[in-house]
DNA sequence: GCGGTGAGTGAGTGTACAGTCACTCCCGTG
DNA sequence: CACGGGAGTGACTGTACACTCACTCACCGC
């Protein structure tokens, strides 16, 4: 359920899903969703908060799976690990879709919550420094950019300085 | 009209901002908007091509006020001209909305055409390498991050790691 | 066989919004 | 004065959506 309406959550954003949206793909009548949430906004905070979980969890095995365990190792394959989670794009079309919505009192907390996850995971398990992490999240900003412009296929020089050395898939 | 345009957008996004809403503050009728405008999205993409060419109107006014002129400190002055820019917030939200609804044709060209003008104006006019240039886009992106969830003003360690030097207003 | 309970729905309601169209008003020109 | 046209609008339409509610049905212990 939480994870169907991640993907369509990602597709539309907020406002342009429909609850009659997430239920069709669900399999359940739109009646139930509201049975089972009480309002389309904390049905996006329980997409959101999965999205934010998945994204830790992929961190987390990013940084088990690497080479050394020092602090630029561990990150460099966080980084690895955060580029092939959102290779299909729904879960950074979410984030993208949740900070433009953040003025939602309910979605800014739920946001604020998973960035503070994230972030409190990425210092603790590398152990890197504190301009090391904020780097790491301002090139993941980066790439949430060129992802959701789609930047990433254009053969033009600006396009390619944005996009340098990012990874990505297909 | 587009300044307007622009506030309003900025305000609620494409999808929760109506016509009205815009008539409304231009002081015109909703009926005029679509005299001025052929669509909604019409009206959102001159919206937001008026955002960009102030964008890149401060870089370069930041620019030329550099005290020295290598690149590093170019890029640097540059920085500061956008953090003053964006102060108020509407055009920075903008673009983030802009990024969110990229998946509709016209506005996904006019992001792209902004974004490719303010990435090939900083690379001619500060002369710096590009992986300088990418991370000055990267860290302008983790900007719009902070003041999107609003994390400047959080006293938590995580918020402090992502916003430490990075500069704002108020 | 009966009452209770949880899973699930069909059929609505009220409202809001993009876009249209016929129209008025005013101002400058001949 | 007549009149052409640009600036601007009121009133309408069709549709879509969040949310509600009375209801059904299957399954359980007794």
């Amino acid at each position: 359920m939480a994870g169907v309406a991640v993907r369509e959550f990602a597709r539309g954003g907020f406002h342009a899903t429909t609850i009659a949206d997430v239920a069709r793909e669900a399999k359940i009548s739109p009646a139930y969703v509201f049975k089972l949430y009480p309002s389309k906004e904390r049905l996006f905070v329980a997409a959101l908060q999965s999205c934010f979980d998945q994204v830790v969890d992929a961190l987390e095995k990013g940084a088990d799976a690497a080479e050394a365990q020092d602090a630029d190792s561990v990150l460099f394959a966080m980084g690895g690990a955060y580029a092939d989670l959102i290779a299909d794009r729904a879960l950074l079309m979410l984030q993208v879709h949740a900070q433009s919505v953040a003025e939602i009192a309910e979605i800014g907390d739920a946001l604020r919550a998973g960035l503070a996850k994230v972030t409190t995971f990425v210092k603790t398990r590398s152990g890197g420094s504190d301009d090391s992490v904020q780097r790491f999240i301002a090139y993941g900003q980066l790439c949430h950019l060129i992802v959701t412009a789609g930047i990433e296929s254009i053969p033009e020089t600006w396009a390619t300085i944005l996009s340098h050395g990012i990874r990505h898939r297909s």
